[in-house]
DNA sequence: CGTACCTTTGATGTGAATCAAGAGTAGTGG
DNA sequence: CCACTACTCTTGATTCACATCAAAGGTACG
């Protein structure tokens, strides 16, 4: 493990070079398989996560064993910085979804940086505000949006808006996933991906979405 | 405004006189009416909010102009926090429900303090980490659970399970806007509470609730 | 006492889940 | 290189839970 990895995660990334010796200290990497489960729900928080390679799933599970995809978090991402400030067990599971090298950052160091280092602290309220954020964006997607609406939204938000010609947004994960992470059953996704097709927005490919009119898109996304 | 009343909110109690007293001087207090606004979506953040009495509700609203509760909080709490810190606009919309009284802390004292005291740091990231695990709750139940079983939650977390007897838990708002943060219609929620009253776990009041059978409802909500 | 609002109850409608095939797309082994 | 199997994805038919609509109690307040 060097610094130079940890400073390829932007959570890490500004924080001055003694702080990141002690959290090299601290880390070690581990890979996982595709389909490794990583934490279970419950499980007491002994590390922060940092995902350098592969993608990750955090789900929760209906008490009929289905399981509900909460987040995908990819390269360079963090997750169970709010389990490891509070010491409460994880509200969720998490696994990779295809082969990853994920960073284990051990718990006991993270909360004694955290009290010792404004700035880590800094880092630590702001990594958790943006989460609550996107959370508050998703439950309000949920309550009043409908599939098609959740889908736009989506891909705005992977970056369609970015370029104005053709965007392309190639999903990080099988459809029955990206269903999930949006609230719907695979069946739904394929629908909605038609009728945006239809309506002329997006191109649909096997394994991502060309975008056609981006104006379109973030119209029906509701950003203005 | 007095050190003292400052103590009577939770997120401040435990903090040393000396930041206590920096707050004082940064707070003002303000009497809100019923259904007056205290935030607009969009607003950009001036001030931590805490309640020092009365309820408020955060929503959100569709384009059609309906809105949604995502949370009711009352005396003692405080909001705003994630959106001072990041220093984004407001992503909800605040009102009083009924006669309050607010105090408003200022952003910039707040974020000042919050990059010099490694306590006022912690507590902030105490509070947005809980405030993110109340968020996955939610948001777990409306992914997975049905009306009634949110409506059992929601009453189980307001402190059904406390006593072994009788418990009797009073709505802090007028059910139409309960139905609404429980993300059911009004006509919805009435049924639900019926459902359960038929059940026996529940003695539906006006705006009260009486916990017959407290281990019915737990069932009910999935706690163990 | 009457008006206005909140709540309950019943009847109806609809969006999305579920169920059930079928079509496309790999990976495997002959 | 081509069949064979095992998935994943799409498409259509059906079902169901919840929202919506409509109207009738209740309750509070002037």
């Amino acid at each position: 493990m060097s610094c130079q990895e940890l400073r390829s995660v932007p959570f890490f990334a500004e924080l001055p070079p003694a702080l990141l010796n002690e959290l090299v200290a601290a880390a070690r990497e581990r890979h996982y398989e595709k389909e490794e489960l990583i934490v279970l729900k419950g499980d007491r928080p002994t590390a922060l996560y940092a995902v350098l390679s592969g993608v990750v799933k955090l789900a929760c599970q209906s008490p009929a064993g289905e399981e509900r995809v909460i987040d995908l978090v990819g390269c360079g991402e963090v997750f169970g910085e709010s389990a490891v400030l509070l010491g409460n067990p994880f509200p969720y599971l998490a696994a990779a979804i295809s082969p990853a090298r994920l960073l284990h950052i051990d718990a006991e160091t993270v909360l004694a940086l955290s009290g010792r280092s404004a700035q880590f602290a800094k880092r630590l309220m702001i990594k958790l505000s943006t989460r609550l954020y996107a959370h508050m964006r998703d439950l309000e997607d949920f309550r009043l949006h409908p599939p098609v609406r959740r889908l736009a939204n989506y891909l705005v938000g992977q970056g369609a808006a970015s370029s104005r010609g053709e965007a392309v947004i190639s999903f990080c994960a099988p459809k029955h996933v990206i269903a999930s992470r949006l609230g719907m059953t695979p069946e739904a996704l394929s629908r909605c991906l038609r009728e945006l097709s239809d309506s002329g927005a997006i191109a649909v490919g096997v394994d991502h979405v060309r975008v056609l009119d981006a104006g379109c898109l973030q119209g029906l996304s509701g950003a203005q």
